[in-house]
RNA sequence: GCCCGAGUGGCGGAACGGUAGACGCAGCGGAUUCAAAAUCCGCCGCCUUCACGGGCGUGAGAGUUCGAAUCUCUCCUCGGGCACCA
């Protein structure tokens, strides 16, 4: 009998597929049609098991479906801009075209040994002018429809190397190569409007019903609706005719414990203070000496200046608050300004303290003391609490009811008003970098900002950059940059921006419907595979990469790119988990974290050592794979080592799909095992002469046909994990099933079948060796008999007091009445009783007893 | 700091509010072998008991329930996101 050689059968089959162009998407109006589609790589150039990981998953979902009878679409392509390529120009030379495009053709080759039903064919990367051209072509469209405007923004800016920084290179405040303090500036930048859609946006999240739950809750955080009061405080001698400062807040029921008015830097008051205010001046300069990002912002140490200005309170004029300038203030937010309240906040107890404020309180608990000027009080929304002070309202009990009170008595008498805001910003797509999509328009001095024509599409662009400076190379090209306007032909340049590489991902979904079209897309293609049934990735993309792809869904659809019911593109989300592997550690001379790969280190009875050397290695608890941290498993070693199934069938196997998956060499061992002992048994089946006994051919039947059913029922609702063991224990009850050939021989044949979308190599070879029918590739998926599902008599357990005691077996349609005097007359309830009544008997037919004393 | 998750044997994990620990790994015992590898069979949460059995057990604490790993609240730890990493 052969033996299970992965580097032999695998490309074997793969070549098969081939052949068969199995996985070529075809448009087949008399099918069903499914779009399955994992997050697309960035090509960094080598895979990890992540990758390993979602794109498993997504082909477990594909070869299922194609059994099932759809006709499948399962793409593959490249998020190819984006600054590693223009980092790997610095640090190494070479131009980032030349680095993306060899690691694509990397990645590919590490790709296609894991046997995925990809449909080669629709493979671009957004790096293909082909690709970025229809992108600017519809963010033309999208200007026409006014979905794209231009403002100024704050970034981080390198004074050093006269670069704009992302945050990812801001490290404690300093610029990550030229370790300069960094500074906040304005520019004017490009805007996508996605907050006129933040209403849509939000309210359709109710309609995504395969979506997972946290998602959709973080989503609706972000957006981030809330309905508050828009009022002002009047500044007392307010310089040069700034008589008031704006404030939206979502607490105006602790408006009478207001202690003081604080604005941000940039506010316009504070702009003008620090004109003629040296002290204002020195504080803002230090508090745009921080970076943009909201955490960095809310982490910091809260800092105020008293500006020596004060406001009127709106209901007392002779209560005056002091105005502060803030740190923590962002003017992107709202209006720029807040009012503090100490009593009820954590951030404003903590800045009135420091700043010497009175602390008052508005509310306290129904029942017990609490002293304000200790802690702040701080109840949930709907928490009946005791107003000591109330704006308005004598029969509120609750925040939220206070909230409305307030409202209501501030427009009754022209205070302000209650509005509806979103926390959802603009999204600005603007980029200072060359590696992304040229924005394309051209600024004229007569014209102002013009698109360029759809027929010079696409702007390209230029090859003859260097990257021996830092900064934006396109700023630097001449012959690029400069051309004349596309509407007066007069001298003009071009816009030196690139975009945001979300916005390459935000529509490639659609791209991969006709990928070679020559508009961004082609309606009856879209229409026919949109929308992406089954969407795959990382739970870090909850957010920005879903919420773009939805609104850019939407504008697409605006301008004529997408049918109506694709504005929410991914009918279901699934999110993955990371696979993580220990870190193995060593110190230097100095102390230093010395890391080395798994392969390098080899386990003796004292612990892990060093192969080379055989020093100690400290094991450090598993986390994501990172090269930093050198905790890499490499997919191509694995793949060479065990075969790709082996490797598929493992992250598969141990963990639940969202959860983290530990790679362990054990683990790929034990999975290298099993799939070697399935290929034994089926072989020796396949072998097997003539009919054997027959007698326990109906359990071995019970027991496929029960398999079949969890499996598929696994496999629909992403429990791969599971299913594999499912099918562990059916192989196990297989090898010690007395069945006949014939029953043995069909039980193999479903085991080769339902192992197929995770193991398909192999499950190509059983099915061969078992005498199937053309490929399982595609093959009709199995059907479980309903007839092999119901069992006749079920086990009930007997809880006594919710503790199980003993247990009965009784048919499975026995009457209640029937069970609960079978459950009196079993021995431990009848000691238990000791010639007493239960207090209560609850029979749950079919799954549990319980008697209460 | 804010938003969202997760926490179950030595390990990965299973469990429509209904027998906690399926399945796998590791470990232990046995078969096979000159021996080993490979393979096959059996045992395997903790404490207690010769045994039958009993007690305890799902990060900690409370609550709802006849019954909670599962629902609610508070806390702890770890992870993801926080708008220029992708």
């Amino acid at each position: 009998m052969s033996r299970y050689t992965a580097s032999e059968i695998e490309p074997k089959w793969q070549a098969a597929w081939d052949e068969a162009q199995s996985f070529l998407a075809r448009r087949d109006p008399a099918r069903p049609k499914y779009y399955v589609l994992e997050m697309f790589p960035y090509p960094s150039g080598r895979i990890h098991m992540g990758h390993v990981r979602n794109y498993t998953m997504g082909d477990v979902i594909a070869r299922y479906k194609m059994s099932c009878g759809f006709s499948v679409l399962h793409p593959m392509g490249w998020d190819a801009f984006g600054m590693p390529a223009e980092n790997a120009a610095m640090e190494r030379g070479g131009h980032p075209k030349d680095w993306t495009y060899g690691n694509i053709a990397d990645m590919r080759a590490q790709m296609k040994p894991l046997g995925l039903s990809i449909d080669w064919s629709r493979e671009f990367a957004t790096c293909d002018p082909e690709y970025y051209g229809q992108q600017q072509s519809m963010f033309i469209d999208f200007m026409d429809k006014g979905l794209v405007y231009r403002k100024a923004a704050t970034v981080n800016w390198d004074p050093v190397d006269m670069t704009v920084l992302a945050n990812e290179q801001v490290i404690d405040g300093k610029g990550w190569r030229s370790g300069a303090p960094v500074e906040r500036r304005e520019l004017t930048q490009w805007f996508f409007k996605i907050s006129d859609f933040s209403e849509e946006l939000l309210d359709a999240i109710d309609g995504l019903d395969s979506w997972p739950e946290k998602v959709k809750l973080m989503q609706r955080n972000w957006i981030g609706r809330s309905r508050g009061l828009q009022f002002s405080f009047s500044l007392i001698d307010g310089p040069h005719g700034h008589d008031r400062i704006e404030v939206y807040t979502t607490r105006p029921d602790t408006l009478m414990g207001a202690s003081f008015v604080g604005i941000s830097p940039d506010h316009p008051l504070a702009r003008m203070l620090e004109r003629e205010n040296p002290e204002v001046a020195a504080f803002n300069a230090e508090c745009r000496r921080m970076g943009t990002s909201e955490e960095e912002l809310e982490k910091a140490e809260k800092l105020g200046l008293d500006t020596g200005l004060s406001v009127r309170h709106p209901f007392d004029t002779a209560w005056e608050l002091p105005v502060y300038i803030a740190n923590f203030i962002l003017m992107d937010y709202g209006t720029g300004a807040i009012f503090g309240c100490p009593g009820h906040d954590q951030r404003d107890h903590d800045f009135c303290r420091k700043y010497g404020l009175p602390i008052i309180d508005t509310f306290l608990p129904l029942d017990g003391d609490w002293d304000v000027q200790a802690d702040p009080y701080v109840p949930a929304k709907t928490e009946k609490v005791r107003f000591t002070r109330l704006v308005a309202g004598e029969n509120v009990q609750t925040c939220d009811e206070a909230v409305e009170a307030a409202i209501g008595f501030c427009e009754a008498n022209g205070v302000g008003q209650g509005v509806t805001k979103f926390r959802l910003r603009d999204w600005g797509l603007s980029r200072q970098r060359y590696w992304g999509c040229p924005i394309p328009v051209v600024h004229c001095e007569v014209c102002g900002v013009v698109p360029e024509r759809k027929a010079n599409l696409p702007v390209r662009l230029p090859d003859d950059v260097a990257f021996d400076k830092p900064g934006n190379p396109l700023d630097r090209h001449p012959t690029w940059r400069d051309v004349p306007c596309p509407s007066c032909g007069k001298p003009a340049r071009r816009e030196t921006d690139t975009m945001d590489t979300f916005v390459d991902s935000s529509w490639y979904f659609a791209r991969f419907t006709a990928p070679r079209a020559g508009t961004p897309t082609n309606l009856a293609d879209a229409d026919y595979w949109m929308n992406v049934d089954q969407y795959i990735g990382g739970i870090e993309h909850a957010i920005l990469h879903l919420l773009y792809s939805r609104f850019f869904a939407r504008a697409m659809h605006i301008c004529g790119h997408l049918p109506a019911k694709s504005i929410e593109p991914f009918d279901a989300l699934f999110t993955q988990g990371m696979v993580t592997h220990e870190i193995y550690v060593t110190r230097d001379e100095r102390d230093r974290p010395v890391y080395h790969l798994p392969e390098h280190v080899e386990w003796h009875e004292s612990g892990a050592r060093l192969g080379a050397t055989g020093e100690p290695v400290e094991v450090i608890p598993s986390a994501k794979m990172s090269k930093s941290k050198k905790n890499v498993v490499d997919p191509e070693n694995i793949i060479r080592q065990y075969g790709a199934d082996t490797a598929r069938w493992f992250v598969l196997s141990d963990s639940p799909p969202e959860r983290d998956v530990e790679w362990t060499a054990a683990g790929a061992e034990a999975a290298a095992k099993h799939l070697a002992r399935v290929y034994r048994l089926a072989a020796e089946i396949a072998d097997a002469p003539g009919e054997g006994p027959q007698g326990a051919d109906e359990d071995l039947r019970r027991a496929m046909h029960r398999t079949i059913h969890d499996v598929t029922m696994g496999i629909e609702s992403f429990g791969f994990n599971a299913a594999i063991a499912k099918l562990y224990a059916f192989s196990n009850t297989l090898a010690k099933s007395g069945a006949g050939a014939t029953a043995k021989r069909e039980a193999a044949r479903a085991l080769a079948q339902l192992m197929s979308p995770m193991t398909p190599h192999l499950s190509e070879e059983l099915w061969h060796l078992l005498g199937g029918e053309g490929l399982v590739t595609g093959a009709p998926w199995p059907r479980a008999d309903a007839a092999y599902l119901v069992e006749d008599t079920v086990t009930l357990p007997i809880q006594i007091n919710g503790k199980r005691r003993s247990e009965i077996t009784v048919a499975r349609d026995l009457s209640k009445e029937e069970v609960e005097k079978l459950v009196l007359a079993d021995n431990a309830v009848l000691k238990a009783l000791d010639g007493g009544a239960p207090r209560k008997l609850i029979v749950v037919p079919g799954r549990i007893v319980n008697v209460v004393l």
